[in-house]
DNA sequence: CCCGTCTCTTTTTTT
DNA sequence: AAGAGACGGG
């Protein structure tokens, strides 16, 4: 244990042997917390302490698996196994399942993911002819969830006039009432949602003392990590379950707080210290991941922020070059301008692709970074987005598995009752919620006693719905026997799902096949790998859990060397020697829908913060003057954040070939200035006197400008024949190939930004109009 | 009841 | 640009 100690400066040596006791680490980004933490929990063990008796919360369950990894290495893994670890959600889950019966739920209970809500809560509103766009299904959603954090149940919410009060100002009076249909139709069908994982473990805690007393006495050590992205709820876990012993330990870093937005309050981390008596506290400053630009730069943005705790992050490492920030015409030259600087980086300094990151605000920016670097050839993972388990296809699958250990598992059944199409269609599905809800009974219970019931369908359906129970009765005795790949495997082909998706051929279904492939592997080395496992089962519904909770971080598969593709909220905690901070534009990154107050701007400065710390050698700042959001064109403006950071650390870059012109775009841009219809003020171009605009750049913003009239320019021939024309410099009198219509010839150009149309004389086909922001063409001539 | 087509909305971030 | 809901023909 000492030569692990040995590796710890002092500030870090100090919260690691400090084991009783309450106390937070202030740490900031790059500090060597996650090194205090597991040298922490494997001293703590070294000293006698029993892994069963220490409780350690992690942000995700990745971090939870290689903090894991790690402490087995120093202390032995059949004693690290014992260790609890995991997200707030996922280890209480585990506990919510095995006290379920006393809060009245199954222990197999479903976990519905935001669509699973969404679904319901929109099916709800339909139900109780709300008009639904007043009462939109994703704001009646987040409406309760910010309910359940803040542990408003339903008969709170009822007896506090002031809520009722809010909600019939926002014109939506019937909230409550959806919110106490919600919460029953998730009670009656066995499922709950992600806040309530969290809200039923307080109720757990707070109506059972003797349940409180066990895990109290359980976990007479708690570490949580990340804690000022800890919302009300799990705060209130935290004290309770701590609240005997004391022994807590938080640790987190106030400027690194970026989940307001699902209820995190950074207060937890601001008055930890007014929570408990005699609270030590340790502060990490020395930051040994990036150069002192970056540092330094990081700190002069944050400084920004009125909301702190008192903290001077520094480094002793070296000055390193200045952070470069970069200016493109369009989301997709900056695209290009990333995937041609880490393919120059990579050739002169012998890097991998893995070195690199790019980060940006939104998923919705991935696609023009992808575009670039596929025609680069370098390889990329995009982590996040719409993740493997929310796939229409898995989730399809994932339904019948649902359904199988839970028959009332509502959102599973109207998913798959008539998918493969089985003559089951919405007039039945109605008569079937309406008779359920009056008899208080689960829809598949109906289905199954649909002669005693006052269901009038014709004999047909019923003949229908009858095939359906037995179908997924028939699952259910398979899974007595069969492990979850066997399973999966038999439900896939006798619903006929696989003859679904491989009934058309096309690319799409294709893709759909091979995505149910993957999923069956996947669940092959789930049941490999609990085989090696003692003390569980394998079961599908444990299987079933790991998918509801597995962020997409989590299935990383390692070892394929690719350049990281994520939003920043997902990238805290990660580091990489190269980062590229993507669309640092207004209105995107500070993002319109968070800078109305202060605090929701000092997120999103946090956020950057966040995103700058990343960076270990070099960070890159990119903006373009005009991107796609929701199919148009518009223009932007340099976010602030970029003036924010002390000029000193910046490095002005423009490289001559990104500024090249770009007739089919600017056309539209510069021709309406030349029209003088729009004024160059509206063009939202920052102002010469902006220091970012100006240096390290001989020619000034506004001169492009007057450049040119698109007449004036000759084409620039084209090198790679892949590139969407409406990127590229598509001129009357080229030759090109269209996928279906094959070659032809361009008879004219018509049509401004994203309108631009070309006619083209199509050698199959005759004369087309094609609107080349859609038109895959590619130019032959 | 099914399915294709059209229109409308929607986009911030995630366990 | 993609999904959800509405609508209408089969």
């Amino acid at each position: 244990m000492d030569k692990y100690l040995n590796q710890l400066n002092d500030a870090q040596l100090e919260p690691t042997i400090q084991i009783e006791g309450p106390m937070i680490v202030i740490a900031g980004a790059g500090s060597g917390k996650t090194r205090v933490l597991t040298y922490r929990i494997a001293y703590m063990m070294s000293k006698g302490i029993d892994p069963f008796n220490i409780l350690s919360l992690t942000f995700t369950n990745k971090a939870a698996r290689e903090m894991k990894e790690r402490i087995a290495t120093i202390v032995g893994a059949s004693e690290a196994k014992n260790l609890w670890m995991g997200t707030f959600h996922s280890v209480f889950a585990r506990i919510l399942r095995s006290e379920a019966d006393k809060l009245g739920y199954p222990s197999n209970f479903t976990i519905y993911d935001t669509q699973d809500s969404d679904r319901l809560i929109a099916s709800i509103i339909k139900e109780m002819s709300l008009d639904k766009d007043i009462y939109k299904y994703k704001q009646v959603r987040s409406r309760i969830s910010s309910y359940k954090n803040s542990l408003i149940t339903v008969r709170a919410y009822f007896q506090n006039p002031e809520l009722k009060e809010a909600d019939a100002m926002a014109r939506r009076p019937r909230m409550g009432d959806i919110y106490k249909e919600y919460v029953e139709r998730c009670f009656k069908a066995g499922a709950m949602d992600f806040d309530d994982l969290l809200l039923k473990t307080n109720e757990l805690l707070t109506r059972f003392p003797e349940v409180l007393a066990k895990y109290q006495n359980r976990f007479k050590y708690i570490l949580v990590d990340e804690y000022q992205d800890t919302n009300h709820s799990q705060y209130l876990i935290v004290r309770a379950l701590s609240d005997k012993f004391q022994n807590i330990c938080v640790v987190g870093d106030d400027a690194q707080s970026i989940y307001a937005f699902r209820g995190a309050n950074i207060n937890n981390i601001l008055n930890f210290q007014k929570d408990y008596d005699d609270v030590k506290v340790f502060r990490l400053e020395q930051n040994y991941r990036s150069t002192k630009n970056i540092v330094n730069a990081a700190n002069s943005i944050i400084d920004k922020n009125q909301t702190k705790l008192e903290k001077i992050v520094w480094t002793a490492n070296d000055e390193g070059e200045k952070i470069k920030v970069h200016r493109s015409l369009t989301d997709g030259d900056e695209g290009r301008y990333v995937a041609s600087t880490i393919f120059e980086n990579k050739m002169n300094h012998q890097l991998k692709n893995s070195d690199f990151a790019i980060l940006y605000r939104t998923n919705a920016q991935s696609r023009a970074i992808e575009d670039a670097l596929r025609k680069r050839d370098i390889k990329y993972r995009i982590y996040g987005g719409l993740s493997f388990y929310q796939r229409k296809e898995i989730k399809d699958v994932l339904s019948y598995l649902r359904l199988i250990i839970n028959p009332a598992d509502e959102e599973a059944l109207k998913r798959i009752i008539n998918f493969p199409p089985r003559g089951i269609g919405q007039t039945t599905m109605d008569k079937l919620i309406v008779s359920a809800n009056g008899y208080n009974r689960t829809i598949f219970e109906v289905m199954k006693n649909i002669d005693k019931t006052d269901v009038k369908v014709n004999s047909g359906t019923k003949t229908k719905l009858q095939n359906f129970v037995t179908l997924i009765e028939s699952f259910q005795v398979l899974n007595q026997t069969a492990d979850v790949f066997e399973l999966a495997e038999h439900v896939t082909r006798t619903s006929g799902l696989i003859r679904e998706f491989n009934k058309d051929g096309t690319p799409e279904g294709v893709t759909r096949m091979e995505n149910i492939e993957e999923l069956l592997n996947g669940m092959k080395d789930f049941v490999e790998g609990q085989k090696e496992i003692a003390d569980t089962t394998g079961n599908l519904a444990e299987f079933l859990e790991d998918v509801a909770l597995a962020t997409d971080l989590d299935a990383d598969k390692g070892d394929a060397d690719h350049v990281a593709l994520m939003t920043i909220h997902l990238a805290k905690g990660l580091e990489f020697p190269y980062v590229f901070i993507v669309g640092l534009e207004e209105d995107l990154f500070p993002s319109a829908m968070s800078m109305n107050t202060r605090s929701e701007l000092e997120e999103e400065r946090r956020l950057f913060y966040v995103a700058l710390t990343r960076a270990e050698k070099q960070a890159y700042l990119t903006y373009a003057l005009s991107r796609y959001r929701w199919g148009k064109l518009i223009d932007s403006e340099p976010s602030r954040f970029i003036e924010e950071i002390d000029e000193q650390y910046l490095d002005i870059v423009t490289p001559i070939e990104e500024r090249r012109f770009n007739p089919m775009l600017d056309a539209d841009i510069f021709g309406d200035v030349e029209d003088s219809k729009v004024s160059p003020n509206k063009i939202r171009y920052k102002p010469a006197k902006k220091a970012v605009l100006k240096k390290g750049n001989s020619k000034k913003p506004q001169e492009k400008f007057q450049v040119t009239t698109p007449k004036n320019l000759k084409p620039v021939a084209k090198t790679d024949g892949n590139t969407n024309l409406f990127d590229s410099k598509l001129v009357v009198g080229n030759i090109v190939k269209h996928i279906r219509f094959g070659t032809g010839e361009v008879l004219k150009i018509e049509g401004k930004g994203a309108d631009i149309k070309a006619e083209i004389n199509f050698q199959h086909g005759g004369v087309k109009k094609l609107l080349l922001r859609f038109a895959k063409l590619e130019v032959v001539g």
